[in-house]
DNA sequence: AGTCGTCAATACATCTGTGTATGGTTGTGC
DNA sequence: GCACAACCATACACAGATGTATTGACGACT
């Protein structure tokens, strides 16, 4: 038998589901039945949907941060990393991160997990528009005002609303690091 | 008996319920159990759950919309108006708003109702912004940008990241609208 | 005073989910 | 080839929510 489970294809599974279906489904029964195992597998791996939650989220924080030490080792000036960074942010699929944020709003300690992920990003973008000449204050601000504009953007529901061209992400990179 | 309540009562106190709560909480018997009555109350005042998240939504638009003809009547320049408006929603308290986007994430009519809500607003700034002298085209996707910031910073769960002075609003204003 | 409409409590059947206990199946090391 | 660990199914008791049906209490209108 190869289709066994193990600890980190529920947590993959579960990210998935997340991302499609909101965290209300994120509980041992619904998830089961999707995976089409009982939920004996469940309790196998996890002490209950509690403890299921933390090692989801703690999943995702990694997962995450791993993908920010990526951004951090990419090539190139300062404003083209910028730039880069920016046209991925505001281009990716937003499905997981606005699920993230949604279940943020109502669990604690998810809340405090996603304020460490944004923390790192502002501080990340903050370095950038500091290589670019902005003092430290004004960096910080102005980071902060680009990354809440991606966090909102990915937050709008309609899809036609998220488009953002070459020239217009150009034109923000110059205005925010003139 | 003065204490009976009707139809209105139920949805101002579902709203505040999500907005300490968030939207889980938004069904006949915990509401119920918070308003200290029974479920007849409820299902007399409503036919099931799914029509009274639709009374919820539509009033939640109502009350809404209500707020932006509100600031649609302010008096003053273009400039100063445009002022006002970023100071009132970069301040605003964000608990309704991200209650409602949180659901939203995972029910698609409360998506598509907010959709119109965000669509407004849009417009309106974009106004605004055209008032100021910026084309059509230059307007729209700058409105679009400061109302991302609105709501991304909603979304963010840690208070003392909200935080925004005058200055910086007044400097944000300039950098949209020289 | 009596009747009707409005609002709410209670009781019931049903559904979905939790957590636990117990046993069964599969693979791996010796 | 066997013992053990890893993994999963099944069954049970329980909790919380839904929706419906029935009954009851209050107020207004005539």
């Amino acid at each position: 038998m190869k289709d066994r489970l193990d600890r980190t294809t529920w947590l993959n599974f579960a990210l998935t589901d997340l991302a499609e279906n909101g965290y209300h489904g994120l509980r041992a029964q619904p998830l089961a039945a999707r995976l089409g195992v009982s939920r004996g597998s469940f309790y196998w791996h996890f002490e209950d949907v509690g403890s299921f939650h933390r090692a989801l989220i703690a999943h995702w924080s990694e997962i995450t941060n791993d993908a920010l030490v990526a951004d951090l080792a990419t090539a190139g000036d300062a404003e083209r990393r910028l730039t880069n960074l920016l046209r991925r942010t505001l281009r990716s699929g937003p499905a997981l991160e606005r699920a993230i944020r949604a279940w943020a709003a109502t669990n604690a300690q998810v809340a405090e997990l996603v304020d460490g992920v944004d923390a790192r990003r502002i501080a990340y973008a903050a370095d950038l528009l500091q290589d670019l000449g902005r003092g430290r204050g004004q960096a910080h601000w102005r980071a902060k005002l680009v990354y809440w504009a991606a966090i909102g953007r990915l937050m709008m529901m309609s899809p036609e609303d998220h488009s953002l061209s070459d020239a217009e992400i150009d034109a923000l990179v110059k205005m925010m690091a003139p």
